[in-house]
RNA sequence: GGGCGGUUAGCUCAGCUGGUCAGAGCGCCUCGCUUACACCGAGGAUGUCGGGGGUUCGAGUCCCUCACCGCCCACCA
């Protein structure tokens, strides 16, 4: 860029009085990408961090607005910090989600995945993703988040595919995956079974009835409690209590089921609560959870009446095989009530388990799955945390929450019904009973060479997520970029995944990497719906992270984002984000102020003044302190920390106590043009990592440093904190004349002074004398010695202002404000006072508060007496 | 059934190990289109920190209890 260029780039920017967030940021965009920042340096320790992959029918929601932001705040001031770093970014291949949809675009053309066949099917996923699967991650670069797009992955990918069975064939031969025929959580909706961690329970209202099942000894009968009268079909014993004595005498005899005729035990376990319902348990071990427990202990035969279809199968029995469950349930009931063996039936209000997929009511049946024992994969992953190679942020309540989980960890049923996944590395050879588990496809079966049948059962996606931190980096080859970026330092997300993946990921991390997948973890908040509700689509509660984009700029949700955003959970305030637009308004007016009446230096700050000074030690302070609070996960606070110093102390303060200086012309204006500049440099770049946008493109305002353009303010150097600037003198002298400055204007304000006139007045604070002439120019005074009536007196640190009777100046007014202050001065010496005479306070306190307090009162009182 | 968190100005939220901690932004009121910005500036009002009890010289800040609200975990039919 050349000097006239630069010339008339300012110039146009005299005209842009607002800053433009969609004409900028587009164009910014396209110089970061231009410029490679995306994608690791060459230079610097490693740091990383890998994106919680969303998935590819995703669209980007409030969440991974938040995330990404936290993601990209972290990546940018590291990068700055001159670490070699590597966001790792991808898309997850969300086995149901991405199903459901092509079904349905399959289904809106009349067609159907039965129809087409699984080949055709997945090829169609395949087409899908490549017409839809960018949506979601160019939504995050509207964002602005400086990912490495340039080496994005996918959960489907052939190299994460092997990484994929490699894990699962290793886990077979260790033992710890293995296929069982045991309970799931059966998923009418997607006809699948699903993990415990995919269930969630509702509150239902259903019915409890109370059943007779008659004494096969003719003697009487026992009635049993049951919500599900259908699945008595498939009951197999009834169990008691054995202290229960009211049916002691019964235990080993055998009771008729009703409608069947069956011959069931009456068997004793201490599962059975004698206090509930009837202290008479029908067991089914074919569709509870607790009764397969119990039939298993004590070699219950387990029926099967309820099919993965949801209907009743042929073990039920006629005439109920065919119908739906509900159907069942009638019928059953009916004919029941019809035989007079329903001795009560009331309302009842319980939880009842529901997939997360479809909403569905889950289906408890006895399946042959595959599982994977987690308890041996448990050990490492709770040692870790305990011993803090892997540290929650906030510690509090994570830490345990995620230790308890893995305290008492239970098998995780990896198989799912679908198409669309990792195939499970299983073939069969059915004439030999072979089962044959390998990362590479067998030509045939080992002992017969016949044909062999693949398993067409898919994995859980979390299984393929789990393995996400060193899979992406090409695990298990031992590629230079796990060498480099793996273990990565951070994983941030929301709470509701700790187990379903973070855990996942330390077990699966620790098994085949023997490291930790992260050092740190941030869990942050959850954004609500204004109205406390969860976002959700289908709650119509949720807000598009881009139209907020397209209000108020991708900065401004940033901002606002991380502003809300704190470990507790928040409601959205659209208010935030309108203040984050506000900010980089007002950013962009500040430094075009700045940019268009400095002289192009390059220079080290001269200060002049004590403002001067005030300013430098400020954002030395302001720099440690938000590069601490980032560092540690604090986001809210440092985005409010980099607020106040901006506008509160750059722009209400020092910028307008320059002023005079800054508009002066026959002055030599390089000194403060140098420690403007400096400080410009300085807001932006401690801003930049929080709103890139706006800080990117005032940053190419700013005059050649060394003769040279200026390159990017993204690759700028983060600013260590200099001690040698920190002026406790000259912010005590500052803090101390803004102080006054307010109280005068207030002053000033009631009494009805012209804000422009200038009124003369007297000075006696003598802590004050250094900054005379800036408090008379802020506010509007003219100091003198001459005697005469003061109109009004005003408490300043260290002693008083006398506003001089003027013109326009009210004397009657003045006194109120006088009193309002002596009453609030007398009040304090009255608390004091009272404090220090109670004898406890001065024995028990420590010395420095007591004293505090002393000094305090002495304080009060001068400024009392110096207002008489 | 366990466990956790919340209840602070009209709204959304900060307040670490108890002693200027009663705050911020928005909103509201008054005044100002002053040569960066009206997406602005100057000034102002507003809270017995959910209720009750306790510990302490001193408590939004610790303990107990009650009341709502929310979340997580859990195999009581």
């Amino acid at each position: 860029m050349t000097a006239t260029d630069r010339a008339s780039r300012l110039e146009a920017l005299q005209e842009r009085t607002r800053y433009e967030s969609a004409e900028v940021e587009s164009r910014v965009f396209e110089r970061w990408d231009q410029s490679g920042i995306f994608a690791p340096g060459d230079e610097g320790d490693e740091y990383s961090i890998a994106i919680p992959p969303p998935n590819v029918t995703g669209a980007l929601h409030m969440g991974h607005a938040l995330n990404g932001t936290i993601q990209d705040t972290l990546i940018r001031m590291h990068r700055m910090q001159g670490r070699r770093v590597k966001w790792i970014f991808g898309t997850d291949h969300a086995g149901i989600a991405t199903q459901v949809q092509v079904e349905k675009l399959l289904a809106s053309e009349g067609s159907s995945k039965q129809e087409i066949g699984r080949e055709a099917f997945n090829e169609r996923v395949w087409e899908w993703r490549r017409e839809y699967g960018s949506t979601i991650v160019e939504q995050f670069k509207r964002l602005g988040a400086s990912a490495d797009y340039g080496d994005e992955r996918f959960t489907m990918d052939d190299a994460y595919a092997k990484a994929v069975a490699h894990v699962f064939v290793a886990l077979h031969e260790k033992g710890l995956i293995y296929r069982d025929n045991y309970m799931v959580n059966w998923d009418p909706g997607t006809r699948s079974a699903i993990s415990d961690l995919e269930v969630e329970q509702r509150v239902m209202e259903d019915h409890l009835y109370e059943i007779d099942y008659p004494l096969a000894s003719g003697g009487g009968s026992m009635t049993i409690a049951t919500v599900r009268p259908e699945t008595m079909l498939g009951d197999t014993a009834i169990a008691v209590n054995p202290h229960d004595e009211r049916y002691t005498r019964l235990i080993g005899e055998e009771a008729i089921l009703p409608l069947v005729g069956r011959r069931l035990k009456i068997i004793a376990d201490d599962y059975v609560d004698p206090e509930f319902g009837t202290g008479a348990l029908k067991i089914t071990p074919g569709h509870d959870p607790n009764d397969f427990e119990i039939g298993r202990k004590h070699g219950l035969e387990e029926l099967t009446v309820i099919g993965e279809d949801g209907r009743m199968t042929e073990a039920a029995g006629e005439p109920w095989a065919g119908m739906t469950a509900d159907e069942a349930r009638t019928a059953v009931v009916s004919q029941l009530r019809d035989e007079g063996l329903i001795s009560a039936e009331r309302p009842y209000t319980h939880d009842v388990p529901h997939s997360h997929r479809s909403g569905m009511r889950i289906e408890p049946l006895i399946s042959l799955q595959w599982f994977c024992n987690m308890g041996e994969l448990a050990g490492p992953a709770i040692e870790v945390v305990q011993d803090g190679r892997v540290r929650f942020h906030p510690e509090r309540p994570w830490k345990k929450v995620y230790l308890d989980w893995l305290e008492n960890i239970r098998p995780w049923c990896v198989s799912r019904q679908l198409w669309w996944g990792h195939q499970l590395p299983v073939w069969y050879c059915d004439p030999c009973e072979q089962t044959i588990v390998a990362e590479v496809a067998p030509e045939s079966c080992p002992k017969c060479d016949g044909e062999l049948r693949r398993d067409p059962d898919v994995l859980d996606t979390w299984f393929s997520s789990a393995l996400w931190p060193f899979a992406t980096l090409g695990w298990p080859e031992q590629t230079e970029a796990l060498e480099a970026f793996y273990p990565t330092n951070v994983l941030s997300t929301a709470r509701d995944i700790i187990f379903l993946w973070v855990a996942r990921m330390v077990m699966m991390g620790m098994e085949f990497t023997g490291q930790v997948p992260f050092a740190d973890v941030n869990i942050h908040s959850v954004i609500q719906a204004p109205d406390g509700r969860r976002m959700s689509k289908s709650l119509g509660t949720g807000i598009d992270p881009l139209e907020q984009i397209d209000a108020h700029g991708a900065d401004a949700l940033r901002f606002g984002l991380l502003a809300m955003s704190s470990s507790q959970d928040v409601r959205f305030s659209e208010e935030k984000i309108k203040q984050g637009q506000d900010l980089a308004n007002k950013l962009w007016n500040a430094s075009r102020l700045i940019l268009l009446r400095v002289e192009d230096v390059d220079a080290a700050p001269m200060p002049e003044t004590v403002e001067d000074r005030w300013i430098l030690s400020r954002m030395e302070r302001t720099t440690a302190r938000v590069t601490e609070l980032i560092a540690s996960y604090d986001f809210s606070h440092a985005v409010l920390e980099l607020y106040s110093a901006f506008w509160g102390e750059l722009c209400d303060s020092y910028l307008e106590m320059v002023k005079p200086r800054l508009y002066s012309e026959d002055a030599d204006r390089s000194a403060l043009s140098a420690t403007l500049l400096h400080v410009l440099e300085r807001i932006l770049t401690l801003m930049h990592p929080v709103m890139p946008f706006a800080t990117e493109e005032i940053w190419s305002f700013l005059p050649p440093r060394d003769g040279e353009p200026r390159g990017l303010l993204a690759t700028e150097p983060w600013p260590e904190p200099d001690s040698s600037r920190i002026d406790q003198a000259a912010e005590a002298l500052v803090d101390g004349a803004i102080e006054a400055i307010t109280a005068v204007r207030a002053q000033r304000d009631d009494l009805g002074v012209p804000v422009g006139a200038r009124i003369p007045a007297r000075l006696d604070a003598g802590g004050l004398d250094a900054v005379a002439p800036l408090i008379a120019d802020m506010a509007r005074l003219e100091f003198t010695d001459e005697g005469g009536e003061a109109a009004a007196r005003v408490a300043v640190p260290g002693g008083v202002i006398e506003l001089m009777a003027a013109e326009g100046v009210d004397a009657a007014s003045a006194q109120e404000r006088l009193e309002a202050r002596r009453r609030e001065l007398e009040a304090e010496i009255t608390r004091a006072e009272g404090k220090l005479a109670n004898k406890k306070f001065v024995e028990r306190a420590p010395d420095e508060v007591v004293q505090a307090e002393r000094d305090k009162l002495a304080d009060y009182q001068r400024q009392l007496d110096q207002l008489d």
